[in-house]
DNA sequence: AGAGCAAATGCCACACTGTGGCACTTCGTG
DNA sequence: CACGAAGTGCCACAGTGTGGCATTTGCTCT
């Protein structure tokens, strides 16, 4: 689960709550009229902010509909953090990975189907998603900087592909349950991909 | 070199023209000033072309400054197609980018550090490059279509990444005859990078 | 409780990107 | 030489994102 740590004052949690009802409504009809098709004063004029706010409140139309992606990394960044890394490091990576998935709520697995559909149907917000996650990848390699820096780069390369070719197989029926597994397999062919030969 | 085949009737060499002339002015030009802080028009207005040829030639301001990226897969595809197809996958895929390498012109290893320059100042363009490289991606999958789907996906990913990989080493020069030695280094780094452990 | 302060919001205007319609020029072809 | 087609320029418009400024709203101190 999540930590849900309230904000004491009101106006935070009102702020909390507008930032909360525009990401939740972008997801759904983002989903329901398309990313590109939709215009943001639609989201606007549901959610009954203007412009102004929703600008201050995230940076783009693609930043708001990501926000269940955002949130895995956080999430992640956090877990990697208070993990003991030691052993392989591919299995620190996939481990703090797993955790992370059993973190995440209910509501979350709700919208982060929801989210890669978007994904699929809208190159702009793919680029989006994949610049988020490169510079996810700069923040993991700071934060282990150790000698070898190219194999580090390479490994946490390696292991956010494999992450991604994983959701691509878990796209089409998105069972909560299947992801671990799936991201399993992903990871236990890594060694067997480098060695592939042609023909098969 | 790459293969410069003139096209025969005026209208269409005059308009290869223009297509170049904004390539070129648009690296040198964001470079200069910055690609998110110079405006489509100053490029409209140098080259003396209205907005809406240019938008008949590139898709979008992205799409002229990564013009030198676009080249090189697009030389990458047709290397890969008249390659015959033995052994490890992994090594076809790198001799193949060799090959690319010695095929792309002077010109060209003018114009392609600017652009990663320019990628690497602007968060945009960083995105709608990986996004090509994403369709890059399926584009060689698609060509190699075998059995093992998630494994071949899976090197694809890694080779593409190992390069990039390559591409920010070699940046901080853009010695044009070193590319291929720290592309060699970083694939010949792959397999350790996977068993890499904590602490180093 | 009331006054003052700071944060959040809404409204307005603007710059920039990208698209479609339409007229005009220019090139290729009979 | 004339006709058709491709290319181009001009214009207007939708959509995204930013900055200024007044107003409201919640917080805090007396």
């Amino acid at each position: 689960m999540t930590t849900s740590d309230q904000p004491a004052t009101l106006r935070e949690r009102k702020k909390l709550r507008t930032r909360q009802a525009l990401a939740d409504t972008a997801v759904t009809l983002f989903g329901e009229r398309g990313f590109d098709s939709t215009p943001l004063d639609a989201l606007l004029e549901q959610v009954e902010v203007s412009r102004r706010t929703f600008f201050r409140n995230f940076r783009s139309k693609e930043d708001v509909a990501l926000t269940a992606v955002k949130q895995l990394w956080d999430v992640y960044l956090e877990v990697l953090d208070g993990t003991k890394k030691s052993g392989p490091l591919i299995d620190v990576f996939l481990d703090a990975m797993l955790t992370t998935l059993e973190r995440m709520d209910e509501d979350w697995y709700r919208r982060f189907p929801l989210t890669l559909r978007l994904i699929a149907d809208s190159p702009a917000l793919d680029g989006y998603t994949l610049r988020h996650c490169a510079e996810v990848q700069a923040e993991i390699a700071r934060r282990l900087d150790g000698q070898n820096r190219l194999e580090l780069r390479l490994l946490i390369e390696f292991f956010v592909a494999t992450w991604r070719c994983a959701l691509d197989e878990w796209l089409p029926d998105c069972v909560p349950g299947e992801l671990p597994a799936l991201l399993r397999r992903s990871c236990s062919s890594m060694n067997s991909a480098l060695s592939l030969s042609f023909p098969a």
